[in-house]
DNA sequence: ATGGTGGGTTCCCCA
């Protein structure tokens, strides 16, 4: 008899935890993860809003700054072996990486640098730091093992990611050098889980704010992932988008995903 | 259309 799982892992770009509580509380109310990874909380950890989390019964580990990045991981149980960064960094590095094993499954949450523009001094550190990130996985998370990276990658894996994809043809987000920094993060045997259950086009994560792309007709993009270990994706039974959380009053521009292990 | 909006901070940066 092994232990019964049932666990609902989310991610979500909060752009702002702050400014996004209004909707994040209700959510975790409503939806009731056991694990939800934040990206861009944008607030050092002194002053994350860890009351109104507690009181929902939330565990909570960050790794913030002021003003930019900043990541969290909220879960019902307790999480077992925090780590913050990439491995060598200094104290001034963007904090951008936080994981931790939570009911026996190894989990990293990333938010992947954006890259600005293709051929950009972001797009080269983009590159470079997602070379990291990959010996951070091939060293650290054996394969035999519930291993789940996930977060905003800033990578569409191919042009079903993309709503206009000969408007975003090599343009960041979208380029053939992210593509294979992912395939590398991913080359010790990771899935793109959204995939196992669904191969149409059109599922999307992020809508830029500017173009109003969620409301001029669903022109987004597939960004935010669920990467995962053989046994995970074994155990993996749906990927949801949760497109209700992007409408309404004062949304992040990333809808959450949450994947459901059984 | 080299913008647009949104968040945080400072008189602008980043997405």
């Amino acid at each position: 008899m092994g232990i019964v799982l049932l666990m609902d892992i989310a991610t979500w770009n909060v752009n702002s935890v702050r400014a996004r509580l209004p909707r994040l509380l209700p959510w975790l109310e409503q939806r009731r993860p056991d694990v939800v990874c934040l990206q861009e909380t944008k607030c050092l950890d002194e002053v994350f809003p860890r009351e109104p989390i507690e009181d929902l019964g939330y565990h909570i580990e960050c790794f913030g700054q002021k003003t930019y990045n900043g990541v969290a991981i909220l879960s019902k149980s307790t999480p077992e072996d925090v780590i913050r960064g990439l491995p060598g960094e200094g104290e001034d590095a963007d904090k951008r990486v936080i994981g931790a094993i939570v009911d026996g499954v190894m989990i990293l949450n990333l938010y992947v640098v954006n890259g600005k523009e293709v051929g950009s001094d972001k797009y080269a550190y983009k590159l470079e730091w997602m070379d990291r990130v990959a010996e951070l996985v091939a060293s650290n998370y054996p394969m035999d093992e519930k291993v789940v990276v996930t977060g905003d990658f800033n990578v569409t894996f191919d042009d079903r990611d993309i709503a206009e994809p000969d408007l975003w043809r090599n343009k960041i987000l979208c380029s053939e050098a992210e593509r294979a920094a992912m395939a590398k993060i991913m080359e010790p045997g990771l899935s793109d889980a959204f995939r196992v259950h669904c191969e149409e086009e059109g599922q999307f994560t992020w809508w830029d704010f500017r173009t109003r792309g969620f409301q001029r007709g669903n022109r987004g993009l597939r960004i935010d992932h669920f990467l995962m270990s053989p046994p995970a994706i074994e155990a993996c039974t749906q990927v949801m988008i949760d497109r209700e959380a992007r409408d309404g009053e004062k949304p992040s521009d990333h809808a959450p995903v949450i994947a459901t292990l059984s």
